[in-house]
DNA sequence: ATATTTGTGTGCGCTAACGAACAGACTACG
DNA sequence: CGTAGTCTGTTCGTTAGCGCACACAAATAT
């Protein structure tokens, strides 16, 4: 058996770490499954372990008074959860939900913090990492303020996708709609447009982008945006 | 002349700081005083100087296609301007705007950075602040999208006291509708109803709180989730 | 003094989204 | 096979907020 860099999936952020670094970290790490719904943390709660999802997508979900509660971060293979330790705090700031199950490799918070000074690339990286993260829950907030609901649930397909690897996928209408914070009704009547326009297919859980370009046309422009801003932050190093 | 803490205004994230490392971070600070309406920096821009204000508030603006803008946040005398460089990012999250005139220390971005490996204390206590940043940009976010208009003037009139120092201040029911990203006419109507049960009073911009309890009443939770934060994350040291 | 800019108030029709309640359709399970 | 649970669709009345346009008053400039 080798240790090598595994084929994929991978986890984006440790895939461009310096290869000794990457080995280093990995002695502390272990791949554990996540399955659908499992509450990892929720807000407020001390952080355990820090998780990078190679093949699952972990929504990030504030709830406010009278039991609503909001989408705020979605993370996949290309990112982290547990960025409070990066700012010096074990408390996590929202509750962390398996939105897809798969495969993530997760490391005790101690561990992850000394590999924090163990490698000062890893811990550089993460830094740039944690201002993608705030740049895109600032974009969202913005778009939860002005666009449509079915522009923004245009996106946010296009985002599962991204994070599942797959056009197709399980999700409700009932989890959609939690994560944009409006009704499930007003996903059933935004689902049943794009649907109309032959840019998704579903039935009972089980959706299947047809057209991404078309998909793509029709979100609002937050998803380019998102994308943009990871390629320039974490790849040109602006 | 003394080179002793000098009587209120001050910044409060600075105030904390042991004697030692605040003296020797003055020696890099210069104080200027802001402008209504000023830009210091639009978002993507490079960051030249890190503001502290000690009596002026800057909002951070985000702007979305087609010209439309949020506040995503606002910075008073509680905290500081220039989070990026805490990312080892050198570039601006979001368009600054001076929002009340007034004094702040700026100190420019290289010798920030000196200072954050100078000063341990100032570093780590920097980092907090940054979650605190956080957590309130992921408060407003849900606040955006589940709170009225009403509610949510009534919250930022009581921000912008605590940041002002003051209840009475200088803002227009048009800038109010910039930061809560309605109409103005939206404002007009919120405004309309509180002055209606005496919390407020305006004319021409000149605003003042008339009751405070009664308009905290009023605002919605985040109000007060946003202060607890702040405590519990700079003071109670979780 | 007069004109212009700035800040506020109103009125009108419109629409996206809401809350609640119910109906059907597919799946899984005993 | 039937029953219970899950997922989706529809309907109805309501409402917060929108866009637009106009009116008016106070402050400022000429």
């Amino acid at each position: 058996m080798r240790f090598d860099l595994p084929a994929l999936p991978m986890n984006r952020l440790l895939a461009d770490l310096p290869k000794s670094d990457y080995l280093h970290l990995m002695q502390s790490c272990e791949s554990v499954e996540l399955v659908l719904n499992e509450v990892l943390c929720s807000a407020g709660d001390e952080v355990h372990h820090v998780y990078f999802p190679t093949k699952c997508i972990i929504s990030l979900m504030r709830s406010i008074e009278s039991g609503r509660d909001l989408e705020v971060g979605m993370v996949g293979n290309e990112g982290m959860l547990g960025c409070s330790l990066l700012m010096n705090v074990n408390a996590a700031l929202f509750s962390s939900v398996v939105q897809q199950s798969g495969s993530a490799l997760r490391i005790p918070s101690k561990n992850f913090i000394q590999e924090l000074h163990y490698s000062a690339s890893f811990q550089q990286m993460l830094q740039r990492y944690l201002y993608v993260s705030f740049s895109l829950l600032v974009q969202n907030s913005a778009c939860n303020r002005f666009h449509l609901v079915e522009e923004r649930l245009a996106r946010l397909l296009l985002m599962i996708r991204d994070r599942a690897q797959s056009v197709s996928f399980f999700v409700t209408q009932e989890s959609l709609a939690r994560m944009l914070g409006v009704r499930r009704v007003g996903v059933t009547k935004a689902a049943g447009l794009l649907q109309g326009k032959r840019l998704v297919s579903y039935s009972r859980g089980n959706l299947k982008i047809e057209d991404s370009i078309g998909l793509e046309s029709i979100s609002c422009s937050c998803y380019k945006t998102d994308n943009d801003t990871y390629k320039k932050i974490m790849h040109n190093k602006i």
